[in-house]
DNA sequence: CCAATAGTTAGGCAATTGCTTGACTATCCA
DNA sequence: TGGATAGTCAAGCAATTGCCTAACTATTGG
């Protein structure tokens, strides 16, 4: 098992474009091939697999090869660190304005 | 108030880079100035006004400017829906899985 | 008024991204 | 065995990113 720990800049990096959205879109309603992935995307799959590539090092898809076909699938634990990341920010700053509120509120009581 | 309909590209493409993931860490804890935020970076102001306006054109971030300070906010709302794309997938996927087994016990009794 | 502070603009440069085409390898199946 | 299928490699090109320095504007405080 290639213990691989995906950096959030490949994470997000990998997130960052349509085209590799659309193909974790289509593996999270199950795996697919690479050719199963480029149908939908109007590009050659060459394109189709340097995204494919991407996604690989953000550590958000994972491919083995039988016989001649690739078969993609998601790995939800790197979409669970990135959602994770977001969301302590975004709780943290949450909090922050509930702080303020009651020190507000406060204020307020003391006049 | 300008209606502003931030990208999931924008957003990811702005998470995607530590520098601004930094800026984003600081901003959770409160608002700051470029300044501030510039502080711990080891890179230029222009570099960082820069990647200020990444952060903003993903609807991340926005600022105002009250005489010579620009003050940078976070701008949750954006952060929510990144997390929610995220989230979306993932359990999707999730949901799958939860299926398939379910239909493999199902196999299994079966027999 | 003048100097320090805070930010902004412009130009330039190396690395990366996103795509292409053409040529190639490996596998499958009639 | 030979042709169709699935994928891969390599080179090349335009656009973008990420950084810099230098020069500039706008504000503030003494």
């Amino acid at each position: 098992m290639p213990n691989q720990q995906p950096s959030l800049d490949l994470m997000f990096q990998a997130l960052a474009d349509p085209a590799r959205r659309g193909m974790v879109e289509r593996l999270s309603r199950g795996p697919a091939s690479v050719s199963e992935l480029a149908r939908p995307l109007d590009m050659s799959l060459p394109a189709v697999m340097q995204h494919l590539a991407m996604l690989e090092a953000g550590g958000i898809v994972t491919s083995q090869k039988v016989g001649r076909v690739r078969t993609c699938a998601l790995q939800p634990q790197a979409l669970s660190l990135a959602e994770q990341w977001i969301n302590q920010r975004r709780t943290q700053w949450a909090q922050r304005l509930d702080r303020l509120g009651d020190f507000l509120a406060a204020e307020e009581e003391t006049q």
